[in-house]
DNA sequence: AATCTTAATTGGAATAATTCTTGATAAGCA
DNA sequence: TGCTTATCAAGAATTATTCCAATTAAGATT
């Protein structure tokens, strides 16, 4: 089932529109991933919600996230076996990981263009999500590489 | 680094040109994924593999796809948190998955169309992998919907 | 405000995929 | 044939995530 969101509500309106209830650990939650737009795991979510809500619990985190991507508020990203991530950024785009800094970076849509322009399905498919991931380095590590080199 | 391979080596030629053996189990592990193109996971290919070379263990198993993998004579493909799945098919193709019947199926680029054309990368990057998924419901599995809508 | 109903949180145990470790085996070369 | 090194096997260890059962908190109703 495709996750739609009106982005005119407010995180606390998508979720009560749910029969859920925005709790101070959800809050904390979303306002972490909110706040610093990285990709961080859940781990590292754990880790930063504590300053807020000390006493949440590493479960109610995951509770949390799966709640907030189960609303459309936030989705997962994943990239080979490492742990997953969590993005807040619902406008389309794709992610790059950078295999020398390990920095996931957003790169937003330049042209829109229809999946079926692109690739071949051969058949009536029904597409709820897709996920597009590049991964090599990024601006910064490359420009230490070209400078190391020179040396 | 990328993994490059040349088309017209074997993969016996691949594996040597890597100072790697050409062991028993990676032929099983590599003819296995060679015979049936689905998707099979590591323990999939571990049951499949077993009929050939009875005595192989998993963790032969996963150290042939990760050698197979590290030739660039294997794709791995995530999904999800789901457990890694393996692909002989070299060509670029993306991969759709059913969220009906599990289905794996590769799509095939229809059109060449370069990665910054469609994606604003910002900055220097240099490209060395990338993904492309989607998620839904199969020709066949779509069919079967739209029939038992009607009854 | 007190009570009720149900959702949400906790902490710990359980699970599952994958990786690691160590000793045995086998390839290929001298 | 012997030597060196890669590879394999079996099981233990790791790690991210999920599950479970008991407690707590929200929001509705009286």
């Amino acid at each position: 089932m495709a996750t739609q969101v009106n982005h005119n509500q407010t995180a606390d309106e998508t979720i009560h529109g749910r029969g859920l209830r925005m709790t101070d650990q959800r809050r904390a939650v979303y306002d972490v991933l909110m706040g610093e737009r990285d990709h961080p795991t859940a781990v590292e979510v754990f880790t930063r919600v504590r300053a807020k809500v000390p006493t949440i619990s590493l479960a109610t985190v995951y509770n949390c996230l799966d709640t907030l991507t189960g609303c459309g508020l936030v989705k997962t990203v994943t990239h080979e076996r490492e742990p997953a991530r969590y993005c807040p950024n619902l406008k389309e785009h794709a992610h790059f990981f950078c295999e020398a800094c390990g920095a996931v970076i957003d790169l937003p849509l330049r042209t829109r263009k229809r999946a079926e322009d692109v690739w071949d399905f051969p058949g009536e498919f029904s597409i709820s999500h897709h996920e597009v991931s590049f991964s090599g380095t990024c601006p910064k590590c490359s420009a230490k590489a070209a400078k190391s080199n020179k040396r």
